[in-house]
DNA sequence: AAAATATGTCAGTCATGTTGACATATTTAA
DNA sequence: TTAAATATGTCAACATGACTGACATATTTT
């Protein structure tokens, strides 16, 4: 599987294109379908767990902030957000210079439920890194932010570049 | 952003996750969002697109692995593809050895749909990858590959890899 | 003839997204 | 200082795409 399959130029446009979506359906599938057990235990589903990630990176991060990331309306996130906020996982502090905005932290609580949540994607992820090569995680990590909407790229890129001393 | 971005070895293990984890998500969204034009006005969503590409690429594809590859009950497919057969995207063929089974083919009006469906994601990854280069999309997939869970992976690849000749 | 298999369908539920309309508090601008 | 803009929240209705459970039908296997 290593030979034929992985050589690129042995492909023709609808070849690489097939199996660009493929594995990345699949690839994308099988990272994100973790096992139940925490989550669905704790009535928390992905969208819970994406809004305590983007929090966790990201303490003070604004309402309005958190909206433009998930692509989302603030109808959708506020069932969401509410739950969290109301099981204690997330705090919402009144802005300093602005009193209109809502800063958003991850409490204790929700840091230790976030950890339960990415536990076992972070094994999922290394393991796969591992097994590819620092080389192979470049083209990667290259790859798809090539495949970041143009009128995205430069922000979603900073936001992934943020903190990374952290 | 070319330089110390992309340089995995500079980075920690939770960075490497972060980094992987962000871009996966945004990068999948970003190809999958596509714009709404054609589907919408049909009536059609992903479930289709999917459906009406697995059945074109494995034609004479029986309902059990369909259901099989895209992780689904059957009670779910049935509204959808009930559709696409309606609508004449995609016939029913009866089993020759096995009259139980259905011999699932996109018809022609249904490969008219789907081109002008993926028509836009096609472009989208081929011009992500002539971006990122080959070596990069060896990358990308070798490391999607890895994700694939372990019961998965020589199923899936098998799959990706069919009638790569086509 | 009985059991297993491949498929289909009815009914109800859930998670997550959408629009549209409106309310409240606060800041900014005329 | 009043009026407009902004940041947030919330109610109601709806769409999509999943799920479970129960049951039906046709066909093949034992």
């Amino acid at each position: 599987m290593t030979d034929i399959f992985f050589n690129v130029k042995k492909h023709s446009d609808q070849q690489k294109f097939f199996k660009g979506m493929e594995l990345l359906y699949f690839g994308y599938r099988d990272f994100i379908s973790w096992p139940d057990d925490v989550l669905h235990e704790l009535g928390f589903g992905r969208a819970h767990h994406r809004i305590l990630h983007f929090v966790s990176r990201s303490p003070g991060l604004k309402v309005a902030e958190l909206l433009k990331l998930l692509n989302i309306t603030k109808q959708s996130l506020s069932r969401v957000l509410s739950t969290l906020v109301e099981k204690g996982h997330i705090r919402q502090d009144i802005g300093v210079q602005d009193r209109r905005q809502r800063l958003l932290y991850v409490t204790e609580q929700g840091q230790d439920l976030l950890n339960k949540i990415t536990e076992h994607q972070k094994e999922h992820m290394l393991k796969a890194f591992e097994t590819a090569g620092s080389q192979s995680v470049e083209g990667f990590w290259k790859v798809l932010s090539a495949l970041l909407t143009d009128e995205n790229r430069e922000e979603l890129l900073n936001q992934i570049n943020k903190d990374m001393g952290a």
